[in-house]
RNA sequence: GCGCCCGUAGCUCAGCUGGAUAGAGCAUCGGCCUUCUAAGCCGGCGGUCCCAGGUUCGAAUCCUGGCGGGCGCGCCA
């Protein structure tokens, strides 16, 4: 909340006591918020349910409460409308309070002091043992927003990639390398040659079904901890897998505070199981140990430790949590994972209910949907990896690249470092695209809109940015000191300002829903703004003082596109 | 079969947790470059908010029941 709405709350719940109700009772009735129709005021009320409480018809109760609110040097008018009641702010107290917050980077425009808040994500968490592809892409750029925006809100964060680098999958990989591998081939292109491996092995087995036996036997003796021909082979794949992933994770700006694979919590299991065991609430079942949670509300009991005697994903991920309880002493710990997997982290929590351990509260799945290809008869598909259809995500990554280098050859032939500003434009183009919308729906994967910069993209808000970095240029680079500037004169950009103030809200919104999509859109929405106003408000061409504010709007304007986009994972180019 | 998710303009989606006349972008049609980047701006067209009940002063939003699509349901992750 701004100073302006905190001011705004404070006279109408002193109004609100005026007229004889309680004000603890009122306090949460009083919902202000932006109006349906931005001509109807800045920020609405709709009286109902006060109004209720006062026994009073809505529509009078309303029009005491705007007599009772008389302007002052921050309110500018307040008028019922009907239930409503709409007030304004004073232009100049907007601009001031924005651009004076803005320009010493305070909350909630710039980065908050630590609130205590700990919150682990773990995020991204590709299988190594695949080849990186668009659907690892989600996961990836959604956990790095969401690390972002809860470290702009002042939270410690502790980033963490669970790498799948044990396991059946990793043991197929394995047995694939093992039995057909060439460790020439691999070295020359680990992704590449790994898919291919990945490939054969999927259809050798439908042929052969002793190959997932052997499998099996090979994560045993990987498991069994042994110095032995598999656990150098697990360490070489390891190695070779996890290089080729710093590509992709570079051009996205990813990175890591923890990488702490499946692997990691090898030797931490035993002491899981001991602690589930301790609890009283492992069982045997079929020959292996499982936790039941009919209890809980879920039919399926969870599965700990395999007949075989090996562990499994659930295992190791009560291993993960321990450790990061333990470790990180977390308040949240935000799983982002596809929204397939919303009943094991059902049962993930589930079972440390039942343990009664307080971590339970901390675990939260953060689902999304998946990635969708047009197929054939233009119905929307899974993207299959297995049929060997995937696409890599560095394909995908050129191709935009290459769009906007098209782009920029035609529009600005003159740019400087054309190579860079692509590399930049193009790939934000897509992680945009990912980050627009809410993250439980399904992602079409459309190359015509992605493609296309015009509208609601990545490249519209990154070009808002390029003009208003453009214009300070020519201006000299000295911006004029907030101090000075006579906000009067800003009274004409009242839509930027309104929008300028709603960035708290909308990080705020984005943190504690999960959902960075608020904060894309924000960006859209202030973009927006700013193309609007640039079109008929020029700030070199006006007289001094007007200049003056104007610059001050434009800086201020360029530095909260720039954080926006930032909590996105996302530069914005000065030139493009 | 059971559980969960989704259904809003031709297409892709918002809709701030129940409020005013349901909003954007794309596509389409029309207008705007002798001044800070036209990857832009302004306007037109376009709606049975899947359907039927219910709760409420008020429902796209909450509840029930359908329909359509998707995902999941013990030794994979």
């Amino acid at each position: 909340m701004t100073d302006l709405h905190q001011h705004l709350r404070e006279r109408v719940l002193a109004a609100v006591g005026e007229m004889g109700l309680d004000r603890d009772v009122a306090d949460p009735l009083v919902r202000l918020g932006p109006p349906k129709n931005r001509d109807h005021g800045d920020v609405a009320l709709g009286s109902f349910q006060l109004a209720k409480l006062a026994g009073e018809p809505p529509p009078a109760f309303a029009d005491a409460l705007a007599t009772k609110v008389a302007p002052d040097d921050v309110i500018e008018s307040a008028e019922a409308a009907g239930p409503f009641v709409n007030f304004r702010f004073r232009r100049a107290a907007m601009a001031r309070e924005v651009l004076t917050a803005v320009c010493v980077d305070a909350a909630p425009y710039g980065r908050a002091a630590e609130n205590g808040q700990v919150v682990c994500i773990d995020f991204s968490s590709p299988n190594i043992a695949k080849p990186f592809h668009i659907g690892h892409m989600r996961s990836t750029v959604l956990g790095n927003a969401l690390c972002r925006i809860h470290r702009h809100l002042g939270a410690k964060v502790h980033g963490i990639n669970h790498l799948g680098d044990w396991g059946m999958p990793f043991a197929k990989m394995m047995t694939a390398y093992m039995r057909f591998g060439d460790e020439q081939a691999l070295h020359e292109s680990p992704m590449r040659y790994m898919f291919e491996l990945y490939k054969r092995y999927g259809k050798e087995a439908e042929a052969d079904p002793a190959l997932d036996a052997e499998a099996a036997a090979h994560f045993k003796a990987l498991e069994s901890g042994e110095d032995n021909e598999q656990r150098r082979m697990w360490q070489l794949l390891r190695e070779e897998s996890l290089q080729a992933f710093q590509g992709p994770y570079g051009r996205l700006g990813v990175s890591f505070d923890h990488i702490t694979g499946e692997s990691f919590f090898e030797d931490k299991m035993e002491a899981a199981m001991a602690r589930v065991e301790a609890a009283g609430v492992l069982e045997e079942s079929e020959g292996a140990e499982v936790v039941t949670l009919k209890e809980q509300g879920i039919k399926v009991p969870c599965l700990l430790r395999k007949s075989d005697g090996t562990t499994l994903y659930h295992t190791r991920d009560l291993a993960a949590a321990f450790y990061r309880e333990q470790q990180y002493r977390p308040t949240r710990i935000l799983y982002v994972v596809g929204a397939e997997q919303k009943l094991h982290f059902a049962q993930l929590k589930a079972v440390l209910t039942k343990m009664d351990e307080p971590v339970a509260d901390a675990v939260e799945h953060v689902p999304f949907g998946l990635v969708l290809s047009k197929g054939p008869e233009g119905k929307w598909e899974k993207f299959a990896s297995r049929s060997g259809n995937a696409v890599f995500l560095d394909e995908i990554l050129d191709e935009a690249v290459n769009k906007v280098r098209q782009v920029i050859a035609e529009k600005n032939p003159e740019l400087e470092d054309p190579q860079q500003v692509a590399e930049q434009v193009g790939v934000s183009a897509i992680v945009f695209n990912d980050l627009k919308n809410g993250r439980i729906k399904d992602v079409k994967f459309d190359w015509d809109a992605m493609l296309n910069f015009e509208g609601e993209t990545g490249p519209y808000v990154q070009y808002a940015c390029a003009r208003l970095s453009s214009i300070l240029r020519k201006a000299g680079g000295d911006v004029p000191d907030v101090a000075s500037v006579d906000f009067t004169h800003l009274a004409d950009a009242e839509n930027v300002l309104l929008t300028m103030m709603g960035f708290g809200a909308a990080v705020q919104r984005a943190a504690d829903q999960s959902e960075p999509s608020v904060v894309t859109n924000y960006t859209i929405a202030l973009a927006g703004e700013i193309h609007s106003y640039l079109v008929d408000h020029h700030v070199l061409g006006a007289d001094p003082a007007v200049r003056d504010a104007r610059l001050v709007l434009v800086d201020a304007a360029r530095k909260l596109l720039t954080t926006g986009l930032h909590l996105i994972g996302i530069p914005a180019p000065a030139r493009m």
